[in-house]
DNA sequence: TAAAAATTGATAATATATTATCATCTTTTT
DNA sequence: AAAAAGATGATAATATATTATCAATTTTTA
């Protein structure tokens, strides 16, 4: 990949004007209306060459296929949306899991997983 | 399922006496012990039976296959031990989410991933 | 115990997300 | 501008987990 073609772009600037990381799914819809005629395949192959260049990263979500976030974000965790299944990425972290842990094991990572409803789920409900 | 089998018998054995929830790939494995030729297929119809039933409870880690783990567990979450693939139980919960809440969101559930290494791979690996 | 009903195990089928193929189109190099 | 290299889009192929099929076995019922 040395040409920074107009796929590559749209597909970088749905993930970085996103709200949480996007299913490739989701971002051959949004990137299709940047790119007319823009394909799954192109989504799909630019997403992992991205991710073999540390440029996006992948996110997986119990149940559901990979989605892919910009990389080099700060620590943070995920909303799902049980709405409209969409992600996003929220601040803030409770840490304190050393309580957790049982005897003899070790730390590495974390992920944090809320699930609700969205504001637009929200507002579209008490209409 | 009116029988209440071996077969069936042995998963929820299995499951009664493991540390986490389990694959059906492990399930079997396990279950094959004590049931001399258990099929894979019996294994994964007895647990959408169970799961219907409301005696197991469904559990996906993100880019893993669906576990089973024994119904009405009080709240608690998991530890993925990066080294055997294995999903522990631990108890305890750090709460103090809702400040992590984007404005106009609602919280429903929440789920906590903790990743690092178990006891036997730390000892398997210390010798 | 014979007949009916339920379950099993082996394996084929399915669903789904992702990847490979390849002719065509674009961009770069000369 | 011609040739070479790279990328795309459509679609076929793949991988994997799960489910369906069905003959054989086991259990229940009469």
């Amino acid at each position: 990949m040395k040409h920074n073609t107009k796929q590559r772009q749209a597909i970088i600037h749905c993930l970085s004007r996103a709200r949480g990381p996007m299913s490739p799914y989701e971002i051959h819809e949004l990137a299709a209306e940047e790119v007319e005629g823009l394909g799954i395949a192109t989504v799909y192959r630019n997403l992992k060459l991205l991710a073999q260049e540390g440029k996006v990263k992948e996110f997986v979500l119990p149940g559901e296929g990979t989605r892919y976030e910009p990389a080099g974000l700060q620590h943070h965790h995920h909303f799902f949306c049980r709405g409209c299944d969409r992600v996003f990425c929220v601040e803030g972290c409770p840490r304190g899991f050393s309580s957790m842990i049982p005897e003899g094991f070790v730390l590495e990572d974390h992920e944090i997983v809320l699930y609700g409803q969205c504001q637009d789920c929200l507002d579209r409900r008490a209409v």
